[in-house]
RNA sequence: GAGCCUGUAGCUCAGUUGGUUAGAGCGCCAGGUUGUGGCCCUGGAGGCCGUGGGUUCAAAUCCCAUCAGGCUCCCCA
């Protein structure tokens, strides 16, 4: 194959004519839900400033310290979005969301970046969707955001999932609990794999993510964070349980759950797929209290979600879900002769102004090349004009379905076509 | 950062132990139908066999390098 001169960046990828409408769908599936559960979209800039994520995120998470496509102009340091969540946190506190009064339930759609080796489920640019409830610390919130995700993925058809919970505690309990942890694993610390050993110092808790075989033995064994919940996290962690059993929705606790980013505190959740092969995480979240006092804000509490479109569709493609119909127009002119084409782009207006779809040839091709197009284009009729037509001022109109034809004025075939 | 695999037409892929002008299906274009799509038939366009080098009388095929992509580990969406 010839390589083109031209080519897309790595682990990034252009969404063609065909795919693109499954998007559409997603997107509208999306907007439906969260206003349902009455959250407001917002929308931030792709590039953000890069302290903004080093400390929102956490300078020691992988995607701070390897992954950040960031780049400085004069005096600025950018960085393409690795995640939205700390520039929606941002947002808040820059435009003093508070004062609208109560909490702010916020939703947001679109690309985010990550310098990490493609794979499948993995993109260099990816999209997310996902919902932030600020300014709430009730478990009521943590329910809330758990049962919106659940709920776009009901309504796309996607069922089969696991959702994982656990609670990663708060800066009290995880200080006696990290404590606990690294006193349990220094006599193993030698067994440790090498990526383990590293963690042990600046962030033993991800040592319990470790997927490293020699690892698991040792932390299948390690307490758990929420023996170490101090009472009032304990209680909400509880009460985050309690209510999800009351909305049917079921999930499994798992100890071992620490999600990436730096900023969850207490309720941490992770929604998994069997469809999706090694990338198996469809979305996940928490709560994160300390993220907007972190980034300069007035200390205020708030619980999330980040999901992956791209996951979503490979799921999709594994269920056989169908996410869009293929597109149909509503008419094709159909055209013998320069005089009919100039009667056609002439027409083709008041066919649009009656909302319907309408096309044409522009380049000439036989009427046997036009018909073929109308049909790749799935016309539902065509109009033919030739010299007798615009003599006569009658034109075929062919319903391409039924293959019948019917020779009408052109009000009428207006007439007949907006019933 | 590490491992494994794959590069032949727009797409999906054949290509025997190295041996004439490199093939199929689908798609595209045209004709069969001097003004009618789908089905059918016929024809056509389209390939530096990813790139560079080597072995050989001869390389898509063997060897080396390189580039690109895919999958996996790590981590995450």
């Amino acid at each position: 194959m010839a390589q083109p001169t031209f080519s897309t960046h790595l682990g990034m990828v252009d969404i063609l004519p065909g795919e693109v409408e499954q998007w559409h769908t997603l997107e509208r599936i999306i907007h439906e839900e969260a206003k349902k559960f009455n959250f407001e979209e917002i929308r931030t800039p792709i590039l953000e400033q890069t302290e903004l994520i080093a400390r929102g995120v956490g300078q020691l998470t992988d995607i701070v310290s390897k992954e950040m496509f960031a780049f400085e102009r004069g005096e600025d340091q950018y960085v393409l979005r690795p995640e939205c969540t700390a520039p929606v946190a941002r947002a808040y506190v820059e435009h003093h969301l508070d004062q609208r009064g109560g909490t702010q339930n916020l939703y947001y759609i679109g690309p985010m970046f990550r310098a990490e080796k493609p794979q499948k489920g993995r993109q260099r640019q990816f999209h997310q969707f996902g919902a932030e409830i600020i300014g709430a610390q009730d478990p009521a919130a943590d329910v809330d955001i758990i049962a919106l995700m659940m709920s776009i993925y009901d309504r796309i058809g996607i069922r089969n999932t696991t959702l994982k919970i656990n609670s990663v505690g708060d800066p009290e309990s995880r200080k006696i609990y990290t404590k606990a942890l690294k006193d349990y694993l220094r006599p193993h610390l030698a067994e440790l794999s090498e990526i383990s050993q590293k963690r042990f110092e600046n962030n033993p808790l991800r040592i319990l993510d470790s997927k490293e075989q020699e690892d698991q033995p040792i932390v299948d064994n390690a307490p758990v964070i929420t023996d170490f919940l101090t009472d009032e996290t304990a209680d909400h962690y509880k009460r985050v349980k309690a209510l999800l059993r009351e909305l049917n929705i079921s999930f499994v606790e798992d100890p071992h759950l620490v999600r990436g980013l730096d900023y969850y505190t207490r309720t941490a959740f992770e929604l998994i797929s069997p469809d999706l092969g090694a990338q198996d995480a469809l979305g996940g979240g928490g709560r994160y209290d300390l993220l907007i006092e972190e980034i300069g804000g007035q200390p205020t509490p708030a619980v999330g979600f980040a999901a992956g479109i791209e996951r979503l569709l490979i799921a999709c493609e594994e269920l056989d879900i169908k996410l869009a119909e293929e597109d149909m127009l509503d008419v094709y002119i159909v055209t013998l002769g320069e005089k009919a084409r100039s009667w056609a782009i002439k027409h083709l207006p008041r066919l649009r102004e009656a909302g319907l779809s309408a096309s044409m040839d522009y380049i000439g091709r036989s009427i046997k090349a036009q018909m073929k197009d109308a049909d790749r284009e799935n016309a539902r009729h065509v109009i033919i004009v030739g010299e007798n037509e615009l003599s006569e001022g009658k034109f075929v109109l062919r319903d391409m379905k039924a293959s019948e034809e019917v020779a009408l004025p052109f009000d009428d075939i207006l007439e007949e076509l907006s019933a």
